[in-house]
RNA sequence: CGGGGUGUAGCUCAGCUUGGUAGAGCGCGUCGUUCGGGUCGACGAGGCCGUAGGUUCAAAUCCUAUCACCCCGACCA
């Protein structure tokens, strides 16, 4: 391609709307522009790395035995409802109704559409296991979109479904899509992504693995540990065995102090001067029904995933703060002995026997030297109070190995999430096969999504990604391989340039001609600024010697290289990075 | 949804307090100059000042409403 015949609008400033480096290089590097908040066009450079994406997917997805379909991007909202997604998305779910007054609803993913869809044409065990994939745009009213494309309402998303009729099944599709998601990303060259456990779903266990993109803006939070054999997200991380000790002495006499409109550990903490981790932070919540009490250290926070687990509840929801303070709750100065008959369930590291400040469970009031055994214990039964893990791991917490290992907290982008669903699809639209002894059976489901754009925008958020001059693209997903840079584009130059240009053309490389009336100053912040993984400059200079410059935008050096050679030698570098991304 | 901010040229912004018919830099066009890391100079095109009302002889500027975009927060008592 001519640079002069794309459209490629590169700005100089930083457009204002535009807050974290990945947006920022985007619209500078003319990848994008927004159309409104969180839909974007992509424009010809970001809708070729886009292809470039979606080709290695769908190599990687045929390879894996997977087979692509295509559906609508609405999907009327009963589909929704019989699944009750429709409720789980709430407000994030676009409705659009059509004439006739029908809700159709934008799908935010396409479980039950390829469900129905395969119900419809698959009814015995003898087809499975099945594995269909889309590439599609998906639809999400997000609250608040930002980040540019890192969070938007609209995205491309490759979803691969499979259908199973047993678990040993299910485990190996999982597996083998596990793989396809590691070759994907080493072969985009966005090879410095890391996998973390992930929230395990229906089934429990190793279940579900998320592909993380670290860097400093990601929105989520994960835990490595040093000894490099854990990694997870904190939604999910366990933590390794920690003491507890309920039964101490008490550090003193229970000393009310009156800390008007303070509900925050922060203002608790000034206000008594007592630092958060002597603080016990006590929450209320409704595990089916029942009241529930959880207790954390104030400097730590509480996990409703472990909480749910370690009550065994269906739903556990926090407490209404109304009806909590009609049951007796001092909603905001709640501490955990409280007036009201519940099981009260404290994380080890609160469940300690030293000085600690809480709420009076009365309003407006706090207490110093809390003690368990004491305040608690020797007023309610023992089985009432429960020591769990409930709550977030955070840096320096030991690892769940227990094997001398520390987490680490790092933040990160999810690019790409495998989940074993089980069947809770399949039960909730009825969709079985007939297993060899003639019985229907509900299909055991597995789900399996990448976010496209997100890959991108991930990738040039992340260190390697850019650098003060502009993006940094791996060869495999650069909108062109080859930049060739003319100093000016006449006479002996634009002869030898267009001459390599055909030459690259014809040796199958994506190559850019910038054959633009600029000064070369003009050209190669260019040529930086969008990131091309080579260029090869073209001027008087080395053509009296009949050389060209090959330089790589990794790399601080250019090297000649003999006119006649330079094709080759770009197509053998090309090759090279192919390799080993 | 709550709080805050911003809407003026393609982009970054000034002008608004103290109303008087619209500005700079970059970009764009022409000419010249320069020519290996965002040359320099001259001339020029380009804006119903987000939208709608209101106040006024007169509104980018004051008032009201509305829309859009951005940021922070939104069950850690």
């Amino acid at each position: 391609m001519r640079w002069s015949n794309s459209m490629i609008p590169t700005l100089r400033e930083v457009p204002s709307e535009a807050v974290v480096p990945s947006h920022q290089l985007m619209l500078r590097a003319g990848l994008i522009q927004q159309v409104a908040a969180g839909t974007y066009s992509y424009l010809p450079l970001g809708w070729r790395v886009m292809q470039k994406v979606m080709d290695i997917i769908r190599e990687e997805m045929n390879a894996a035995e997977a087979v692509e379909v295509f559906m609508p991007a609405m999907q009327p909202i009963e589909s929704l409802e019989r699944s009750g997604r429709n409720v789980d998305y709430g407000d994030n779910l676009f409705v659009l109704t059509d004439r006739h007054g029908r809700a159709q609803a934008l799908s935010p993913t396409h479980e039950e559409v390829i469900t129905d869809m395969f119900g419809a044409f698959v009814k015995s065990y003898k087809q499975l296991p099945l594995t269909l994939y889309q590439i599609q745009t998906k639809f999400r009213d997000e609250f608040r979109p930002r980040f540019g494309v890192l969070r938007s309402r609209e995205f491309m998303m490759k979803d691969a479904y499979s259908f199973h009729i047993d678990e040993g099944s299910l485990g190996a599709v999982y597996q083998r899509q596990y793989d396809a998601y590691c070759r994907i990303f080493d072969r985009c060259g966005v090879d410095n992504y890391v996998i973390v456990e992930a929230e395990s779903g229906p089934i429990g266990g190793s279940a579900s693995h998320e592909f993380i993109m670290p860097c400093e803006t990601g929105e989520d939070v994960i835990l490595q540990s040093d000894k490099g054999n854990y990694a997870a997200n904190v939604e999910k991380c366990e933590i390794g065995e920690r003491g507890h000790e309920l039964a101490g002495e008490a550090t003193g006499e229970l000393e009310q102090v009156h800390t008007p409109g303070c509900a925050t550990i922060e203002d608790v903490g000034k206000i008594m001067k007592v630092k958060a981790p002597h603080l016990l932070k006590t929450m209320v919540y409704e595990a089916d029904g029942s009241w529930v009490v959880a207790v954390v250290r104030g400097d730590h926070e509480l996990n409703e995933g472990k909480l749910k687990e370690a009550t065994g509840a269906s739903v556990l929801v926090m407490a209404d703060e109304a009806r909590a303070k009609e049951a007796g709750f001092a909603i905001g100065f709640v501490g955990p002995h409280v007036p009201v008959s519940c099981k009260t369930y404290v994380d080890p590291d609160a469940a300690q026997a030293q000085f600690w400040a809480c709420g009076a469970n009365e309003a407006d009031h706090h207490v110093k030297h809390f003690n368990w055994q004491r305040d608690l214990l020797d007023h309610v039964d023992d089985d009432c109070v429960i020591v769990a893990d409930i709550r977030n791991a955070a840096e320096g917490d030991p690892s769940p190995k227990n094997d001398g290992g520390v987490l680490r907290e790092s933040r990160g982008i999810e690019l790409g999430h495998v989940f074993k669903l089980g069947s809770k699809y399949s039960d909730a639209l009825g969709v079985t096969v007939l297993d060899e002894q003639q019985q229907a059976r509900p299909v055991l489901m597995g789900c399996y999504g990448i976010g496209v754009n997100r890959i991108l925008a991930a990738w040039i958020e992340s260190d390697h990604g850019r650098d003060e001059g502009g993006i940094i693209w791996p060869m495999a997903i650069a909108p062109y391989q080859v930049v060739i840079t003319t100093i000016k584009y006449e006479g002996e130059v634009q002869a030898a340039a267009d001459a390599l240009y055909d030459e690259l053309l014809a040796a199958g490389v994506d190559v850019l001609l910038d054959d633009r009336d600029e000064r070369a100053g003009v050209k190669f912040k260019d040529a930086d600024l969008i990131g091309i993984p080579l260029r090869i400059t073209v001027g008087d200079r080395g053509l009296k010697s009949d050389e060209v410059e090959l330089k790589a935008r990794t790399s601080e050096d250019a090297e000649m290289v003999a006119r006649g050679d330079a094709a080759a030698r770009a197509v053998a570098l090309i090759e090279e990075a192919l390799k080993t991304s």
